[in-house]
DNA sequence: GTCTATATCGCGATAGAC
DNA sequence: GTCTATCGCGATATAGAC
């Protein structure tokens, strides 16, 4: 593998990134692709066989797979820290790479049929979550009825919250100046963290 | 128009909202929609002149406007109350009708073109939701820094818990069995509630 | 109003020249 | 590896018969 064909594959990958973010990976078009990366149309065949295998070299390349799951796994830390160390790296997930937040959250919402590979990175995060409201519950330091309903409002405050701050055509709904990103991560764990019933006092 | 034209007309647009709920209005062609509606193909255009009008013509027939706007605007509810009687409302509006639901959330997050008709129906509400917690935190009964944030993590509650219940592919991270309606209801208005700090004795 | 038949377009994919 | 040219398909839309 040369470089320089990397460089084309890499393009390719990002203009890929880039245009299903904005639109949608169904309405985006190959053609529109290699436009944007100034490649032939016909590579994205060469390289990686078609879309939906370009979708996956995509998801594949820019989506981290430790930070979801095994590096957390281990630790097996208290509820409420672990909570917040899983919404901080969520969260910085998400600073660092919008585009691919947005696709996550589109395919999510599509129920695609592409989830099933987006699974394999990200219900490692989800199950950990779990685990953690569970042992809260248990441990008296959360409250709630339905475990499957505080996860799910759970992952719906991070995704949508972290998704929906910039460029967003409900943007008319919001005005005051944004935050600073550690701002943001303390009201967004803090929240998170109330609306399960945890009182403490401040949690560092 | 006969009785029969509007059987049609319906059938059209009822499996219109089935299918565009099940993998996107996008991914949904006409000749899809006229099958389960067991119409004739040129029947679209010559009722709705064509499929972005067949969307609207959907929005507008199956989005009950009042429930999002004017009947809840008049009565300037307290915070807690006004939140209370807001969530009840959305969470009903999911219930009588998921597939508008998923529709919904699916162009949310898409930020498709059609999301300008959608904020329409939507936005009202959306800006109650705002109205009251911004009075929550000036009567000293909220507490958060960003309001947009606040507002934003709230609507993902809403939406994402209740869109994702049923039927999707994260469902292999649920196990329990569901609550009754009015239990969930119960669960993700004490849930909101608690998420801004509102910890007053047991709201009715 | 409803249907068949067709026009026109743009898609993903690929054969084959270079 | 990269390009042009093209194939085959399925999309929306519509003209015109009934």
């Amino acid at each position: 593998m040369s470089r320089d064909e990397e460089h084309v594959k890499m393009r390719i990958l990002k203009a890929t990134r880039k245009l299903a973010a904005l639109k949608g990976f169904d309405s985006t078009t190959i053609r529109e692709i290699c436009g944007e990366a100034e490649a032939n149309i016909a590579l994205v065949s060469y390289y990686y066989g078609g879309k939906e295998q370009l979708f996956q070299a995509m998801i594949e390349t820019f989506v981290p797979v430790r930070p979801f799951s095994e590096s957390l796994q281990q630790q097996e830390l208290h509820p409420v820290p672990g909570i917040q160390k899983l919404v901080e790296r969520l969260f910085k997930l998400w600073q660092e790479d919008p585009e691919i937040s947005f696709i996550l959250h589109q395919e999510f919402a599509l129920r695609s049929e592409r989830m099933e590979l987006i699974q394999r990175y990200t219900l490692p995060a989800w199950r950990l979550l779990r685990h953690y409201l569970q042992q809260g519950r248990e441990q008296g330091v959360f409250y709630f009825q339905s475990l499957d309903l505080a996860l799910l409002q759970m992952m719906g405050g991070i995704v949508f919250a972290s998704n929906t701050a910039k460029s967003h055509p409900v943007l008319p709904l919001l005005s005051e100046p944004p935050l600073s990103p550690a701002q943001q991560l303390e009201q967004i764990t803090t929240s998170l963290l109330w609306s399960v019933g945890y009182r403490e006092a401040d949690h560092v």
